[in-house]
DNA sequence: TAACTGGAACGATAT
DNA sequence: CTATATCGTTCCAGT
């Protein structure tokens, strides 16, 4: 493991020492450093516009004004974010999907960015206040951070919708938006962290209406039946009709409560969201009507807060970036006394977008994921109770620790959910943290809304060895339609389900600069029903055998049948079929989590160096695992355990085009941070990530490499898996591998080329793309963009970065420069691929999943 | 009782 | 356009 981690580290270190990266953005980026500054600007925004711009413009019809402001902070953050839009939730048109798909030329990342751009514009203009209200962005916000608990889960979750609207504008309008003011004003900040709830009495209005409300809520919506549901979300939100919103809005406080706490940086990260943010959220407009959504009133949550002590911090800062962003940014605010109790690790000023793709190791520091979550876990929706905490395979929780650390500072560890998909990682649109409190939990943690993503924060004390167990974090799940009218989403829930668990840490350094490091999980399918039917190989006892055949393989997992197939298949690069052949199962051995099958021997005895192939696990025409690698060596050769198959991602990777679960990780890994240089890792300087710890084995997602199967896609670089129509992109689906070749290029053509790019590729590659890719990659946007490729990687992705405060924003800028270069570009984003980025339409989806691309494929 | 869970019904969409 | 296959979301009930 060690070593493998290690690779990763340094592929993904290897992109940039943070220093590196700034020299790289510096440009731009800084821009968006100065965000904290003062980052509104719209100069800014222009500049990046006119990065950005280029390519696109947008598309969008419907910014509106509102976005503007928020284009601000979106500028900024858009710049990291590419797609920020999303993220943040940024505006999106009402129509996005369209847009994008207009842009299907362009990557996703042009889109979104061109969004952004068109924000910007806007931006200059003014706007952006306006609205707000509205939900606009209502929509999903997932702003609102559950209430701590699970239950608040729920009743955000109701409200969720609401709260997605209303919360999240708050959220994030007030970050960007004017709402928040309000809210803010109390205490603001608390309005928003701190929701309510938080405040008992508060949070009472709010959470127990919420929650009660919620309840309630719920049940109208049965009333109103499933029907009304579109119409209305109504129900929820019913009651007060504005359309917008009304009830989930009160809920939306809540949410807000549970933000206060400690920890947090949360000033931090509402800076930061703000710049990220994409405020859209006001613009208000927008709010789609369609729908469901509830529509709560936002005022409502204004109202609420009234905490809003205990964020104070946070509270000003959003508040902060909301008047920047909206006015022209400066934060004046105020800045409130904080009390926090708890630590505040740093403070720094700026903090990457969530979008950004950081490096797991930098110089001494190393950010292990020790111990991975299981793939499975079932998310709950706003309407049910908590699920409970993600644990890992053995019953236990992740296990977080950072090693190189030796102050005796502590430092928060954040954790958010992230996507897992062939694209670079970023916040999922569909799924939020959900802050897991009660008897159970030991580790305490505290909720804070960075743009339109709850993240959670976690104490990391020196200690507790810099360790930390992550028993506090479940995973909630957002109504596809309530996200899906967000204006700047343009991602499709759909099949949609699998996540990854991002973690971060942002260390001071002594230089005034902060190192923020990022490590991303293996893939964690979401769905009740993937979870159940879907075939899932987490490990294989053989990695590589002789070309002969004929050894017994024992696969461990989940949901193998009876009737189980193991299908070994053999691609060219270009995703074309090459051999496959069903290895023969031994029926009376299989059990639901493991299955023997015998190795095949491979179509050539005479090969004279390794060859890779892929097998997949199907249970009928759509339920095949996800790609396993595997190795023939020529006869002679001496045979090699595996028995971490991630190891031999290296190796796969390399070969394989690009299926393979496994490969994700790598290959995410692989990809994106190699990127950059190995060196890279150094961050400032830091020679490349130490050699792991020991330890960790699994850490990094890469680690594991084996789970992902969920992988998202396993997208090789390769494949192409366009978008486009199904494809396949993903790896996974065995299904047929021919078809979805992604792998080839070729087919690529959009969207492969988006995946490669994005993943990998480009990531990587900074260097690539020329643009920096990093950032780009990093970016944000790219995110969106994106490709795809993070997905592996994600972790380690690669940058580092080192900001300074200001830097990061600049790089965030730049990244948009370059990321949206790269959006806009279409080139450099990737470039390569990206093309596409699209999003989706389901197609990609489908890609993205594997049954979907099974499906075709074998259909 | 409350927090989880596991299952599944049901309606919405995609094939 | 209809019949099915899948999926997403909400409910229920047991632990």
């Amino acid at each position: 493991d060690t070593y493998e981690k290690c690779p990763r580290p340094h592929s993904t270190c290897g992109v940039s020492s943070s220093s590196d990266a700034r020299h790289a953005y510096s440009y731009t980026p800084n821009v968006s450093l100065s965000l904290p500054l003062g980052m509104g600007n719209p100069c800014l925004a222009t500049q990046y516009h006119t990065l950005q711009s280029s390519p696109v413009i947008s598309v969008s019809s419907c910014h509106q004004t509102g976005y503007s402001l928020q284009n601000d902070n979106h500028a900024a953050s858009g710049y990291y974010l590419p797609h920020g839009l999303r993220p943040n939730g940024s505006p999106a048109l009402e129509s996005p999907r369209i847009e994008i798909t207009a842009y299907s030329q362009y990557p996703e990342d042009e889109v979104e960015e061109s969004n952004s751009e068109d924000h910007i514009i806007k931006r200059g203009v003014n706007s952006i206040v306006t609205l707000t209200l509205p939900n606009a962005d209502g929509y999903r916000d997932p702003s609102c951070l559950s209430p701590a608990s699970s239950i608040s889960s729920r009743s955000c979750n109701s409200e969720a919708s609401s709260y997605e609207s209303g919360f999240y504008n708050y959220e994030n309008s007030p970050q960007n938006s004017p709402w928040q003011s309000p809210c803010v004003s109390p205490k603001g900040s608390s309005s928003l962290m701190s929701c309510p709830h938080a405040s008992g009495p508060v949070a009472s209005p709010h959470h127990s209406p919420s929650t009660s409300p919620q309840i309630g809520a719920v049940r109208k919506y049965s009333l109103n039946g499933t029907t009304y549901r579109q119409t209305s979300c109504s129900p929820n939100q019913s009651p007060n009709p504005s359309p917008h919103g009304s009830p989930r809005v009160s809920i939306t406080d809540e949410n807000w409560q549970a933000n206060t706490n400690q920890y947090t940086n949360s000033a931090i990260v509402a800076a930061i969201n703000a710049l990220t943010t994409d405020g859209v959220v006001d613009i208000g407009e927008g709010i789609p009507i369609k729908t469901r959504k509830t529509m709560l009133d936002h005022s409502m949550s204004l109202k609420l807060d009234p905490d809003g002590e205990l964020c104070h911090e946070d509270y000003p800062s959003r508040l902060a970036l909301k008047k920047e962003s909206y006015c022209g940014g400066f934060l004046d605010v105020p800045q409130h006394p904080y009390s926090w109790s708890k630590p505040k690790p740093y403070l720094s000023p700026s903090l990457p977008a969530l979008d950004w793709q950081l490096p797991s190791c930098s110089g001494p520091y190393n950010l292990q994921i020790e111990v991975q979550p299981k793939s499975h876990h079932r998310a709950h929706y706003e309407t049910e109770g908590s699920r409970g905490a993600v644990k890992a395979v053995c019953g236990s929780h992740p296990v977080v620790q950072l090693y190189g650390y030796m102050e005796s500072e502590p430092l928060t560890l954040q954790l958010f959910i992230g996507t897992a998909d062939d694209r670079l990682l970023r916040p999922h649109a569909f799924y939020q943290v959900h802050r897991i409190t009660g008897k159970t939990v030991s580790t305490a943690s505290h909720e804070v809304m960075q743009s339109n993503t709850k993240v959670l924060e976690i104490p990391l004390l020196p200690e507790n060895n810099m360790r930390a167990i992550i028993d506090c974090a479940g995973i909630l799940k957002l109504r596809n339609s309530d996200i899906e009218l967000r204006k700047g989403e343009t991602d499709i829930g759909r099949k949609n389900t699998r996540v990854r668990l991002v973690f971060r840490v942002h260390i001071n350094q002594p230089n005034g600069r902060t190192l923020s490091l990022q490590a991303a999980s293996n893939p964690i399918e979401c769905s009740q029903r993937s979870a159940q039917e879907l075939p899932l190989v987490e490990k294989q006892s053989v990695d590589s055998y002789p070309a002969t055949g004929g050894k017994m393989m024992l696969l461990s997992g989940l949901n193998f049948l009876p009737d189980s197939k193991v299908v070994f298949v053999e691609k060219a690069q270009d995703g074309h079929h090459l051999w496959e052949t069903e290895a023969k199962v031994d029926k009376d051995s299989v059990k639901n989590s493991t299955v023997v099958v015998e190795i095949p021997p491979y179509r050539n005895q005479r090969i004279s160096s390794p060859v890779q192939v892929n097998f997949y696990v199907c249970n009928g025409k759509r339920k095949r695992s996800q790609y396993q690698r595997f190795t023939y060596l020529p006869p002679n050769a001496p045979i090699i355990k595996t028995e971490p198959n991630d190891e031999y991602d290296s190796l796969g990777i390399a070969r394989l085009p690009v299926h393979s679960k496994p490969y994700y990780s790598r290959p995410r890994l692989t990809p994106i941070v190699p990127v950059a240089d190995p060196d890279a890792c150094l961050v400032g300087g830091y020679p490349p990530c130490p050699p792991h710890h020991a330890a960790m084995p699994s850490s990094s997602p890469s680690s594991s490499p084996t789970l992902h199967d969920l992988s998202p896609v396993a997208y090789s670089p390769t494949h192409a898996a366009p978008p486009g129509p199904v494809v396949p992109p993903i790896q996974e689906s065995p299904g047929h591998p021919n078809l979805a070749h992604p792998a080839s290029p070729d087919h690529n053509s959009p969207l492969g080329m988006l995946h490669s790019q994005g993943s990998p590729i480009h990531l990587n590659s900074p260097g690539p793309h020329g643009y920096h890719p990093i950032y780009a990659n990093s970016s944000p946007s790219s995110s969106p963009e994106s490709h795809p490729s993070t997905p592996g990687g994600t972790v380690e992705s690669p940058f580092v970065q080192a900001y300074s405060p200001g830097q990061a924003q600049a790089a965030a800028g730049s990244a948009r420069a370059g990321g949206s270069s790269p959006s806009l570009l279409p080139e450099d984003a990737s470039p390569p691929s990206m093309a596409i980025t699209v999003k989706q339409e389901p197609q990609e989806l489908d890609q993205m999943y594997l049954d979907d691309g099974e499906l075709r494929e074998t259909r």
